[in-house]
DNA sequence: ACACCGATTGTAAGCGCTTACAATCGAGGG
DNA sequence: CCCTCGATTGTAAGCGCTTACAATCGGTGT
């Protein structure tokens, strides 16, 4: 005999009463309930997860879905940590158990996903890398499974998103480098099929409309989060009868080969060519002069998401209500010297 | 009815059948099985995960605890990623899933486990950042599960255990330094409690023994995982009666502040000072010249660590023996321009 | 024609826990 | 002193799946 039938026979009650000791429930004697306490722990027992969750329906722990990108690996994952790390802050306080789903980029993570679903192996799922059109969310909408997606997809609208506040930081940039003076401003999207990349696009047709300044699809250049399009960027920027004077970058380590490329033809980053970058990143960040970058918290993404969780799921205490969220996180401003006023050297 | 119930009745045979058809156990008849089949595809069934495990006595997962540290957030994670992703591989072509199990730095990592381990909500485990003296390893030998360490720990041996070559690394970076005419060989060493770092330390003096050079406390630092303790190391090499000539590096990143503060002093890597980093870093790549540094396939770790897990498991196929593996991964040097000739300029 | 056998399927007993419902007991009310 | 009621505990029916064992059936050997 064992698990808690072993324990119910060494303390010569019923199973029944330890479970109930066990969960908290109210209808035991507070005198049995320490005894059991007692007893589970000299015994170092712990309820089988398997029988829990057949019993009760309910795994008590949700999955994260992360797809592993061989190619990009050394720099996903950085941003992934401090996002669990808020997760599981969130989840842990109520009695969570975050569970980390590594989907390898070979496989089809449509599949991945739905045997988690299907089997029912979490409560809750919450979702990285979101595509434009994302088969994922569907499946999660129709199956009954609350969700969160890290990044907004087109699937409709009727569930829960935490995102970056694109929007916030591209008007920001935008604004700071007119007041510097500069009217024509260049921009780096990311060139996979996240739908980051649209959003980033948009953000930044729509502000430099709002400041009256023509969008010209030449200063738009398609990257990857590698340092090497630097040469194609700057040359493709100076080298025009109208030259952009300042540049916004999706990824921030491209500014290494921009200022490698501005080195070579003798120019210097703030000065001739005013550059902020979007997400600050670990590995730019002795690059001299500092980017002008944004910055925000990893694990406040993190506990964001975690909470927009919670509100889908059933749960008698929350700290916070109910429902669907969408959200922005905002991003904070960290200046350097890689910007500054428009250069009045004329070509 | 839900469940495989459901499908039973559906396709008017029993639920054994059912079963059975869905696990590929022999003893169905071929065209039952195509049907069976078939009906679960159409239905979108799943066994549910708990209800399976119950029955079978296994959750056909394994864990992959990892620990959140928030200040090192940052940087750990890069590790992780990879290796993760190795390990994914592997466990996948075997049936299991891997749960990566991540635990806040303020949490007890030894109650996390142990959590994991009696509610027996995996078949094995991985251990990351493994401690000199640690616990988990004791409780996990107690436990009947099976489990694999990335790193060494002093608890006892008989266990399976994956790390990095160490003295490997530490034997080629000694040789090669003293190939280049250096006698006077510096050292920096984690200042965490990991094992590696005293692994490390250790492989040091050996090395050097082992040409017949003397150790000298004074040449050992102890550094973080940043960039900023290049001031106190330089200055702690060079201005002595008897300087050393080169350093080997734990981190890599060490070397930004180093490169920083030689060229204060009007020195240059390379020539003043042989430099030697040890695992690459992303953040490190740019740094100019560029640093002679160790580096190994992080994928490699991962499915050496997966297959040692596996090596332990009961199961019918393996590709490889059953039985407790201890091995270390080997790293390449990549040769680059920090290191070189001894410089014969005399203070 | 009969016992026997292998292939296939069904029956039913769990796996360890939760929980609706019944049972028990002592106290308070009439 | 009997009845009702709340507090506490026990009983037992599942949760959905696996699997040992029994049952069925068509074919074989004699």
């Amino acid at each position: 005999m064992r698990g808690i039938a072993r324990l119910a026979r060494e303390l010569g009650v019923s199973t029944a009463t330890v479970s109930r000791a066990l969960n908290g429930n109210p209808n035991v004697n507070e005198a049995t309930r320490q005894k059991v306490l007692e007893a589970a722990q000299r015994l170092g027992y712990a309820a089988n997860q398997a029988a829990r969750s057949l019993a009760q329906g309910v795994t008590h722990s949700v999955g994260f879905m992360i797809e592993l990108d061989q190619e990009s690996t050394t720099s996903t994952d950085y941003f992934f940590m401090g996002v669990v790390e808020g997760m599981q802050a969130v989840l842990a306080a109520h009695g969570l158990d975050l569970l980390v789903l590594p989907c390898a980029k070979s496989q089809d993570n449509f599949t991945f996903l739905q045997r988690f679903v299907s089997r029912g192996a979490v409560d809750g799922l919450i979702l990285a890398e979101t595509r434009r059109i994302d088969r994922r969310i569907d499946l999660l909408k129709s199956s009954d499974i609350p969700f969160v997606t890290l990044g907004r997809s087109d699937s409709g609208s009727g569930y829960s998103w935490i995102d970056l506040d694109f929007e916030g930081v591209m008007a920001t940039a935008v604004e700071r480098l007119v007041r510097l003076g500069h009217r024509r401003i260049a921009v780096t999207v990311p060139s996979n099929d996240a739908n980051y990349g649209a959003i980033f696009a948009q953000a930044y047709r729509d502000n430099l409309a709002r400041h009256g300044l023509d969008f010209d699809e030449a200063l738009v250049f398609p990257t990857r989060r590698r340092e090497d399009d630097g040469d194609s960027i700057v040359d493709g920027i100076l080298d025009r009868p109208d030259p952009a004077t300042a540049i916004i970058l999706f990824y921030e380590v491209t500014a290494i080969g921009i200022y490698r490329r501005l080195a070579e033809r003798g120019l210097k980053p703030g000065r001739d060519l005013s550059i902020i970058g979007f997400r600050r990143e670990e590995s730019v960040r002795f690059l001299m002069p500092q980017v002008t970058c944004f910055q925000m918290s990893l694990q406040d993404l993190g506990t964001a998401a975690a909470r927009a969780l919670l509100a889908q799921m059933p749960m008698t205490v929350r700290a916070f209500p109910s429902g669907i969220v969408q959200s922005r996180v905002p991003l904070s401003l960290v200046p350097g010297e890689s910007d500054g006023p428009v250069c009045l050297r004329e070509g």
